[in-house]
DNA sequence: GCTTGAATTAGACAAAGTCAAAATTCTAAT
DNA sequence: ATTAGAATTTTGACTTTGTCTAATTCAAGC
């Protein structure tokens, strides 16, 4: 057993620790984004969801990224000025960003230390720090 | 003398530095985009150049700033998944984004130090390194 | 088998940005 | 002055990503 990190069953079991509802199409987004392609765009997810066969509408795959994000289930990465991409890795961490091929890789956060920050602006709280470094292919 | 920071004629001799030609409408568009408003959009860009009389098309703004960003001379910030913001102060430094109200603050690059970042995954050369700190009203 | 709330869907719509072709303006000879 | 060629701007159609609303389907509980 154990083939994969993530069966349908450990999503559907993920789904109701963050309180949503395992539905089939939840658990088929749950599981696509779980998958391979580290972080994947919601178009993306949309055309693995209904690869084999239609599964799921595009409102819902919208609408259930959303409450994924709601719930802190998943984390959006906003890299890229066209699209969205999600993170099913909430804890704390960084990325590089390929401009040039659109790719992404992360940056654990262990080591990596940001000092000097200034004070938030009054009555402001942080709701996360990003630190994305650009690249692009040499020469 | 020196009531604006930055007159017409200051824009046109800023673009001729950077290899691009002066020409009414960019002209325009850069002055607006250092006038006030920190970080605009292109959309508010467009609406400021033609605030008191049609001037400028809307390709044309779109044409102008990618010009302007590939030859250097303004900033793209990526921190919202609808709009690209323009930053016409091309120097290191990093932002506040308070998601609420879509609206950015500079944070100057003195003091504010990284430690710690894995070296560049081989064959990529850094383009660039944003810290956004994303910030929301408290409570 | 009904009833009801939750979830999903289709399809129209909006916003930001792109693109190609036509029109305009500029430059620099003749 | 005239004209050719290049640079710039414009128009308007188009694409992409995402949103919205109303209709439909689904899942329990009775
Ligand atoms: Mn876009
Ligand atoms: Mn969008
Ligand atoms: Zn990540
Ligand atoms: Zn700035």
């Amino acid at each position: 057993m154990e083939l994969q990190k993530h069966s349908r069953e450990s999503v559907a079991e993920l789904l109701r620790r963050h309180g949503i509802n395992p539905t089939h199409q939840r658990i088929e987004i749950g599981y696509a984004l779980f998958q391979s392609p580290q972080h994947p765009s919601a178009d993306q997810i949309l055309a693995m969801v209904n690869a084999r066969h239609a599964e799921t509408s595009k409102a819902t795959v919208y609408n259930t990224l959303k409450l994924f994000v709601e719930k802190g289930m998943v984390r959006e990465l906003i890299v890229d000025p066209s699209k969205i991409y999600y993170d099913p890795n909430t804890s704390v961490h960084h990325h590089f960003y390929d401009v040039a091929a659109g790719e992404l890789a992360d940056i654990p956060a262990a080591g990596v230390h940001i000092e000097g920050l200034p004070p938030l602006p009054p009555g402001m709280v942080t709701e996360g720090i990003d630190i994305i470094v650009r690249t692009r292919p040499a020469r």
